[in-house]
DNA sequence: TCAGTAGTGTAACAAATAATACACATTTAT
DNA sequence: ATAAATGTGTATTATTTGTTACACTACTGA
């Protein structure tokens, strides 16, 4: 337990160290640890526990029927991973989780939650406000995933990153991608070399600037248009 | 109060009507009539109530930023409406909600959900475990959503939808469509021509038969390769 | 019965993307 | 420093899908 520290995460950090150890004090669970590369869970396989990464982190992908690929989420520690999912009636993970590094994982069992449910009314709230979010995050891939053309989906991809940074800085005009442009490719569910293509394009008509990940928007008006 | 019968609801249904009748008793709720066509809630628009359809049906559907439409689904009473989002940070309908009919709808304020949650532990599980399955659904959505080709969407459609067939009768071949052609089109995010294209390229291949919305699946294992 | 509306079959052409291949740059590990 | 692995730019061809248009059928209400 000394080792565990909770302040970072969503759904019990803000109850403080000391409570969730109260908390934990007389719940059943257990901590594993994965090594780089290790599946930590498979598509489809049965989701008994909540998933909390301690350290490291991991990758969330999920694989179409015809075998392409989809990023989903590089989730770092503290988190909750799938637990949207461990109340459902079919409670089986919708994605492969892969570590990214070593990975210490608190496992505790369904049971046990409901436990913490009725001990703790803010574990509780934060939990369901988690669950929130995730269905909202959802609900956002798949509006994105609606988006039909590559160059629609980097738009939408760059419009929304510009956003955040222009929260800290108003006046920016340029960015740094998380993803590289293989992941890219991934993230939206297309070929790379597709995606190089509309790179290219958007760089030829002025829209954009991009050299290796950093992004400089030089016609907002251009890319708001791709959109509709 | 008395011509509400919660007793098909997913969150109240196992409770039993009396029980339901006790926990609204001490809460502030107004119940909304809505005609048919009547947008009952907006994409975007901000969710501050737990929506209980409690007559009628309505239609969600989700708006691409580049104007294309994708069906999400058709709800029939009695059913929550958006109850996944209430509770979110950013907490907006994700899709327009629009009266397929005459609708009664039962608004409850949410922090008069959170008390009910208090006063009624099964409310609260089944409410969890409600949000649980929405969020496996939409999951359900990006999979389907992230199939590639329109081929391998129908094969997909008409394989879950024969499993379902065939739960009840296990050696059916055939089953009735739930939309017609131009929904299922917009189901998939495609058009309309490009899906009868393709209809008719797997009756030519001899792998399914189509008339109006009865399918019968002649070549099961040609359905199964599209996929994989 | 008839007109109007919605749904369907089909075709020709345009646009977007996948598939594949290869050269070159950059990073990483030894 | 160097080899190996990873990431990027680009081109060609084949598929798939969108777009648009039109004829035809089925249903619906006056």
């Amino acid at each position: 337990m000394r080792e565990m520290d909770f302040s970072r995460c969503p759904i019990l950090g803000n109850l403080g160290n000391e409570r969730v150890g109260k908390l934990l004090a007389g719940a059943k669970f257990s901590v594993e640890t994965f090594e780089k590369g290790d599946m930590v869970a498979m598509q489809g396989s049965p989701c008994k526990h909540l998933y909390i990464l301690l350290s490291g982190s991991v990758k969330t992908e999920m694989t179409a029927e015809n075998g392409g690929l989809m990023t989903i989420e590089n989730i770092p520690a503290v988190r909750p991973l799938a637990s949207a999912f461990l109340f459902a009636e079919q409670n089986t993970f919708p994605v492969d989780v892969t570590a990214l590094e070593t990975c210490k994982i608190l496992m505790i069992p369904r049971d046990e939650v409901i436990k913490m449910f009725q001990k703790d009314g803010l574990f509780l709230e934060n939990y369901i406000k988690f669950n929130s979010n995730k269905a909202q995050f959802l609900s956002r891939r798949l509006q994105v995933l609606n988006i039909k053309t590559i160059k629609g989906k980097l738009a939408h991809y760059i419009l929304e990153s510009m956003d955040n940074v222009r929260s800290a800085d108003p006046k920016a005009a340029s960015f740094t991608m998380d993803k590289n442009q293989t992941e890219l490719a991934k993230f939206f569910g297309v070929t790379r070399p597709a995606l190089a293509r509309c790179i290219a394009e958007l760089e030829d008509e002025g829209t954009i600037e991009l050299e290796r990940k950093v992004v400089k928007v030089k016609n907002l008006q251009a890319l708001r248009n791709l959109l509709g």
